[in-house]
DNA sequence: TGTTTACTTAGGTATTGACCTAAGTATTCG
DNA sequence: CGAATACTTAGGTCAATACCTAAGTAAACA
């Protein structure tokens, strides 16, 4: 039942603030929808949407108790995109010595 | 004349797959429009779109020489977007080790 | 100088994204 | 039971995204 969480999606569920938002809200501890979304300028159901991307990409899982939605993380859904990010950033960074002749070289004459 | 990179514009260049195929690319060092555009099946216009995001969110930065584009990547340009997602990572975790402890403690005093 | 090369610009389509309002439905409370 | 609460569904707008073709332009080559 684990389904393999693509980079593509988590780094467009996070391509937006308000779901950033949620993240880190939610990093802090779970919580229900109406409490979510109290922060959010934002009508009701264009919060959902959101919600709903993020459980889409897997990052987050939510559960109806009554007439009560609560929302939480989800355990180590963010891996794949650290991993993927780190390890460009660390390909890019053990380039720099080379790139630095060729910045130079460049930067005389910007277009 | 070091504008901030919004972590924003990094994660929405990176949630496309071509985009990050083309950095994945550079960070194995500069290459020329064509040369960038060859693996993908897709016409010109449409690559130098995807060009244009990444220019546009700073990762990536060309200049044209003669009627040669050369693209590369710009150093330091994953930072925020490597530390917001870290950041959010060890609270997930940490998170979920509290609530790991905090469970095994009720399953403790249940019996 | 004419042609090829390497983009570049212009303009078009179709889909997705981010919002909205209005009207549901299902629980819970008094 | 009736009203309030907490979403949920339906449907609509508008802008942005991801592609395309066709027709430029500007170097470089023969």
């Amino acid at each position: 039942m684990v389904q393999v969480q693509p980079v593509e999606v988590v780094f467009h569920a996070l391509a937006n603030p308000t779901r950033r938002a949620m993240v880190e809200r939610l990093a802090r501890g779970p919580a229900i929808v109406s409490e979510l979304a109290e922060p959010f300028d934002m009508a009701l159901p264009s919060f959902l949407q959101h919600l709903k991307v993020l459980e889409g990409s897997g990052l987050v899982q939510s559960k109806k108790v009554g007439r009560v939605r609560s929302v939480r993380l989800v355990p180590d859904r963010l891996a794949p995109a650290v991993h993927w990010l780190t390890k460009q950033h660390r390909l890019w960074e053990q380039r720099l010595d080379q790139l630095d002749a060729y910045i130079a070289n460049m930067e005389k004459e910007d277009d």
